[in-house]
DNA sequence: TATGAATGAGCCTTCATTCAT
DNA sequence: TATGAATGAAGGCTCATTCAT
């Protein structure tokens, strides 16, 4: 017959996890810890105190950690997905606009979602097999869409790298590493950060903007 | 009455340890341990085990788990700091050169030692705040000099970049990315990879080679 | 961002529950899985998924755990003893027919309350001290009466055990084994099994039938 | 890096179990408590408190509490089948003096082992399932050997029960229950509580001794 | 009547580490 | 060098129970 114990509100300082609202304080103490310590190093134990709540009420929302990682992997995927829908759908059909539209993209989702979208670099591994391997496929559709757009580039000639695999692979992992470093408060401001990626991205593929449309005459 | 207490030695077939060899055989299986689990997800136990050894001689040679990942880590970084320097000292007191040579040693480093250079990359933060304090300076102390390479070009006029930093930044994601998709029993070879990482790091400074040194009208 | 805390209706299919009846669901419920699992191995939470409600209603109906534990057994102790006390009633006054009308109750209620006989059997030493008291109190009369029975019988020669005691708890002992082993639905008919244990009785307690009643004069 | 803690030493007291004897206190405790509280009641702490050791010792002669209670049922089932084995090895080939080679050795097993005998009847359905498809299928072969010897008496007209079934149930059910109310330390001895149990065993077969062997005048 | 949200205690297990040999 | 036995701490998870609605 279990008694009430001393809760002592002390250790709930933060306890702005008014009744009902607990879900969403344990997503965020799981991105962060998570995010800090690594999937193994991050005890639920500590993410729960991280959103004010006791332990067990996790498992009121999760099936376990294991499905708590997923939870934020997922999300963090989806918002990635729908940022390069969104920018291509509006792009031009034109290879260095589509490249542009997904570089910002990219970019713009590393810095929007900078804790989360690390989370999906680092702790990936954790994922359960097939949980990982239905992750993964979802994920690696993006390496394949940007190899489309340098593909088409060198086809119309305007990109004129040698290595298109390469460069695509060179430009994700300078995208990427953005989540490591930017530091939102700093000088660079994040329409700059595209600008400079664009433009470094550009540089990659070794853009060379087609001759002015041929008007009149070029002379 | 079924126990557990007996080590029976045919779980340590593969036994190739012969007495003597203990210390290289936990290092190995500590590196790969690590590397397919991270640090907190790897028990002292397996690896032991990997290495066919009992848990307690890890103790004989490392202080702790701790101990034993900064040991893999710092060689690691050794290796790597050789390798820049090594190439430094070969190479021409040209911008080009420079940077081909320290893109050369660190794609080489990357292939090299595949496992060991992802494990600095990922379990860094696993390090006691003192180790890695200590070790992050020294590893800081590579982009520093990437980006004297880089600020150097652009000042002889060499590279036309108009954003060094990110430039660096770049050059570096690209080529720690390698150790994570590099098969080196696919079809490309250390040789090509290192001749296009070259390529791919002039383009991204974007080298101008100089004009064929003036000789006749300077003007 | 999956979550679990909405119940889904459709876990709760089976919800021949119409409104109102949930104490017998949960009385069903309970017996099943205490019956299954144990006491300490049935989860009050299973009980309730298996009733098709929700784990608070069991709390409105019965105090905890313990008490439904309680409820169970009482309620199977019980309907052991109406069955026993009828069939006495109606049995003549001779020592042969008491133990076949005692005999007789107790099989068909072992066949009658398979379940909840076997949980009295079983689950009893998880009731709590006082709660336990009361019942063996009141359980323990059985075997007395019946050792009552075998006694009358031995004092008017009809029974010639010259082990009441053993008698006694062998009878009982092989009643109470019924539970686990009889199907209702196989090729044994309960009025079978009555008469074959019955039979089985009589003759462990060595049973004599007087020499015919003396009708004119026996000399 | 773990310190050492105060390990009161109050609370191992009885700490005769010196460095080298865990197995054996281990499985001792483990018998105690299951017996006392069921496999889901008793937790390993206490199992290794009783036992004057820490927790996790178990884990190294174990591999968990399923395997430690697996162990003593098959130890106990070992001993029972150990002691059948002799005593029908030794018993004449007639039908009563092998039944009651059976019954003297059940008997004396439920009484040597009286713990885990008990065990073995109550906590058999807390194996797993293979585990405990394995163990049935041997203790099975127990109520079917003394099928055999009741048919064999049966057909050599010795034993004149109606009901061989029901026999040979109700001999293993009264044996079994022993376990639950003898005390060593009371009035019945073990060879007379021996002697009544094979005298009952006998009744309830309706054992005919065969008429002496006719000697001279059959008449 | 019935529910969803939340809690503290406790459980089984694993871990890094130590110590005597 | 190397090992088996043992330990305290912590980890993930489940559980009976409560409370506000």
């Amino acid at each position: 017959m279990a008694t009430r114990g001393t809760a002592d509100a002390a250790d709930r300082q933060s306890r702005a996890v008014t009744r009902g609202n607990g879900l969403a304080a344990i997503m965020r103490s799981a991105r962060d810890i998570f995010a800090e310590r690594g999937y193994h190093g991050a005890s639920i134990r500590d993410i729960a105190k991280g959103a004010g709540l006791s332990l067990s009420v996790l498992y009121y929302y999760h099936a376990g950690k294991q499905e708590l990682l997923h939870a934020l992997l997922e999300d963090a995927l989806d918002d990635c997905w729908r940022g390069c829908e969104t920018a291509l759908a509006a792009a031009a059909d034109d290879p260095a606009a589509r490249l542009s539209a997904f570089v910002q993209a990219t970019v713009e989702y590393r810095v929007r979602r900078q804790v989360d979208s690390l989370l999906a670099l680092r702790e990936l591994r954790n994922l359960e097999p097939e949980r990982l391997e239905r992750f993964v496929e979802r994920r690696d559709a993006l390496p394949k869409l940007l190899r489309e757009i340098i593909d088409d580039g060198v086809a119309r000639g305007v990109f004129a790298t040698p290595h298109p695999d390469e460069a695509q692979r060179a430009i994700l992992a300078m995208c990427n590493a953005i989540a490591q470093w930017y530091q939102p408060a700093g000088d660079l401001s994040v329409s700059d950060l595209v600008e400079r990626y664009v433009h470094l991205a550009l540089t990659v593929v070794q853009h060379r903007p087609p001759a002015r449309k041929p008007r009149a005459k070029s002379r």
